[in-house]
DNA sequence: CACTGGATCGACT
DNA sequence: GTCGATCCAGTGG
């Protein structure tokens, strides 16, 4: 597994979405390393996505570093309550997003069933091991990460994605969650998951 | 300053 | 299927 470099995010969202299927990201935290497999996506595509924090030009403080360099880290709460991931894709001024949705648990098992459910991994019953990380607030609250990660450079050492194997799948393209507020582009089928993976929120 | 609503989740019917 | 939790960001005065 190799680190991908900051040329793999200068494309569009709708694009990186689709090729961060099946990698991995990597979180040093407190001395752990925590890893999970990227199995589900949506592109925010900015400027002319009425989904997107960022449509018609919107700069406010929250969303600055969308229009940073690619291959930061977005990070914001959402209903009060939870953290969504997201990676910056396209260019310096193209505020462009990748949301991660669900990761499948891959090494730290421990530390996100402590981290989601403060008990040990063991006592998990079948349906909290797929809620470890099977939607986007979840995967924030087993991994740790928070808004102190907004920001956060993805090619140096902290917080990260790693090319995944050769492993063969079928992208799945449907339409994205929670912005029925969107009109035109809630329809959109910008949101893309491995066939048949368990840990998709909403397959 | 006060208000409004949200890229969600979990508990409940 | 519905609904409440919970609080910040954005907006407008």
């Amino acid at each position: 597994m190799k680190k991908l470099e900051r040329g793999f995010y200068r494309k569009t969202s709708l694009v990186l979405a689709k090729e961060l299927l099946g990698k991995y990201i990597v979180f040093h935290n407190n001395n752990e390393k925590l890893v999970g497999k990227i199995v589900e996506t949506e592109a925010y595509m900015g400027f002319s996505d009425k989904a997107a924090h960022s449509y018609n030009g919107r700069r406010t403080p929250r969303v600055e570093v969308m229009y940073g360099e690619e291959g930061h880290a977005y990070v914001y709460m959402i209903y009060g309550m939870y953290n969504c991931f997201n990676v910056v894709a396209a260019e310096k001024d193209i505020a462009q997003a990748v949301l991660v949705r669900a990761l499948e648990p891959i090494e730290g098992l421990e530390t996100m069933s402590l981290n989601r459910f403060q008990k040990p991994f063991e006592q998990l019953k079948k349906s909290q091991i797929i809620g470890l990380t099977s939607g986007p607030g979840k995967l924030c609250d087993a991994f740790g990460i928070t808004r102190e990660m907004n920001g956060e450079d993805l090619t140096q050492d902290k917080l990260y994605i790693c090319s995944g194997t050769e492993e063969k799948f079928h992208i799945v393209e449907t339409t994205r969650v929670g912005i029925d507020y969107a009109e035109e582009a809630k329809d959109f089928p910008w949101r893309f998951y491995i066939k048949d993976n368990k840990f998709v929120s909403k397959p």
